[in-house]
DNA sequence: TTGAAAGCGATACCAC
DNA sequence: GTGGTATCGCTTTCAA
């Protein structure tokens, strides 16, 4: 438990200066530095279980290898803790570390924790929500190089970089897949207008039917909210009461949440999935989807490769600024808008039309 | 985008020293320095946004202001989240920021991430768990102040301290909930002993009939999962085929999971929830168990808490851990295990008994 | 080949 | 009441 050896320490073990251990140990060793004194001194280094004060050396190089991530409420949200998880790790491969400054969905505590991390140096800061949306990017964010995932500049002219998922072609591609099982009355249900991913996959299966040349039954269009009793009682409404000939074949949900509670309400009506009706979810939640009965067709959202995509891309900004600071040139930074593709996963929950319809 | 300002700046553009700017900016102005010079400091300080290098003060003082959290699955899975939550509300309360690193169930990741943590001059540790589960309390932990949350050290004298919740209790009190409702025959669905959470929850079973001295139908209690479908197959099992009078009248679950499982499987046999069965949840997961249909009774686990109880231990050896230093004492920390109480939910997924049972 | 010294930014002691 | 100076741990340049 007592103070961890430092450089000197190293040094006076060996019998050199504190110079020569600081180029061994950073491989300038050979040319500068006698062999055999290198042997003592990677002896000595070993023996005391040294390693470097990060600290010391942040000051020193004015690089704290520190990213800061500022989340919305990804950390207390069972959803998206993905996007963390994958920018993590290629910023630990990377010998960067992330802190991660959860609001709670408070706005107003965006600009203290994005003070907070600048205080504490960080070299480049992300945004992370839970959901697609707009932000509103706090005003001291722009003083390092940073990005956004799963959300984007409300600015007209972005300045800020952003990943996020193409969940236009999402919910096309969702309805796409019920359509090639002979489906034609599909219902979607959705949550409220908050947040952009419930117009946008509403989009993207308008879209599937004008590709097909099919008119959209906008009545088959519900926004119900984004929880188990918001699918149930939607559910309920689309086939409940009505002969079997006046209910949807399919009922497509914006995430896999409503898609349960669509099944509850298949259940209770006494209808089977797929044989009666199909369903399906949004996200690929993580022991969700793929447990429930019947295991669920979704659209998995690329959460880790977001992550990934986005921190690779703030680490290269993180490098470059560097340069930039260096030849006294002015930071530049991508200001682009990735989208990245979701992944349809055919599972239990979606079969064929039933016979005459 | 240009260089944040520092104490020099301050002190070049107040026309003073660096140490007047130091002691002014640190409340110990008074008495040391003339009023005038400090107003021109204050107003210096403020045009050039000057904030304190954070590297350079942790530096200096040997202390980062900084707790690292490991945590084992705990921000990709939905689970547990707010145990971080909680913690870090508490550090940030006292000036701290967390440093979280997942290892993703890799438990060969652990020492790694201790030592990364370690490097960075973290003040404390902390060892989060999904699910409790006992720990093999990584070697390099104990250099620093450090606690447990939600696990516990797995060597028989505890070294390190934990927080974990009291599921014995939480078993027991969610078997007298449907006691009081006048149910007999009930069922306990749970995951298999990998975690001790499942046979502790089966303890506090047990030990409601003991109390009320009544036998214990060992028939009745199933390990079979965690998910969904576990939930699905394990009530299906206790509930098709056999005549109603051999039924159990409740089912308790081990998570809510489980329950939703248990409830479709109901469903599925035209059974109503509460009225033919009651089912009970354990967890109250967010969004999960109040948006079920029914709205799930549960027993909530205090994550919040747990992890807000956990730091503020954590903390309080923190200090104790600097005094000790200086006074060139042993430092020692608290290594006991703390018990945290479940919280029962009462939701509409419960009710009286069937008549005749 | 080696070691001495400057500097990263902030604090605190101690002469003046 | 004020400012010079050592210190935290490390890297890097420059002389010897």
């Amino acid at each position: 438990m007592n103070r961890k050896a430092t450089a000197l320490d190293v040094a006076k073990l060996a019998g050199v200066s504190r110079s020569a251990v600081s180029l061994v140990l950073n491989g300038r060793g050979d040319g500068n530095v006698a062999l055999e004194s290198q042997q003592r001194i990677r002896e000595a280094a070993a023996s005391l279980n040294y390693t470097p004060n990060k600290i010391a050396l942040s000051l020193r190089n004015r690089q704290s290898r520190i990213i800061g991530i500022v989340s919305d409420q990804v950390v207390t949200s069972p959803f998206d803790g993905n996007i963390i998880a994958g920018a993590d790790a290629v910023a630990r491969e990377h010998g960067f570390v992330t802190v991660v400054m959860d609001t709670e969905l408070d706005g107003s505590r965006d600009e203290g924790a994005v003070e907070t991390l600048l205080d504490r140096q960080v070299d480049g800061l992300m945004y992370v929500t839970v959901g697609l949306r707009p932000l509103h990017v706090p005003a001291n964010m722009e003083r390092v190089p940073s990005i956004l995932a799963n959300c984007f500049d409300d600015r007209p002219e972005a300045g800020v970089g952003a990943v996020i998922p193409d969940e236009v072609r999402g919910g096309r591609e969702a309805a796409e897949h019920v359509m090639s099982l002979g489906h034609r009355d599909i219902a979607f249900l959705a949550g409220d207008s908050l947040t952009p991913a419930a117009p946008r996959r509403i989009e993207g299966y308008r879209e599937a039917f004008r590709r097909t040349g099919q008119p959209v039954n906008e009545a088959r269009i519900l926004q119900v909210g984004w929880d188990i009793d918001a699918g149930f009682h939607g559910a309920m409404k689309l086939l409940d009461g009505d002969g079997a000939a006046h209910r949807p074949t399919a009922i497509l949900c914006a995430n896999d949440r409503l898609a349960i509670g669509v099944v509850l309400a298949c259940y209770r009506l006494g209808l089977s999935v797929p044989q009666d009706i199909s369903v399906m979810g949004y996200d690929d939640e993580f022991r969700v989807a793929k447990a429930m009965v019947p295991a669920l067709s979704t659209m998995a959202l690329p959460l880790r490769e977001m992550g990934a995509a986005a921190m690779t891309a703030l680490l290269g900004d993180v490098t470059q600024h560097r340069v930039q600071l260096d030849d006294h040139g002015t930071p530049g930074g991508s200001s682009t808008e990735t989208m990245v593709p979701c992944r349809l996963v055919v599972r239990d929950s979606t079969g064929p039309v039933p016979a005459g319809r």
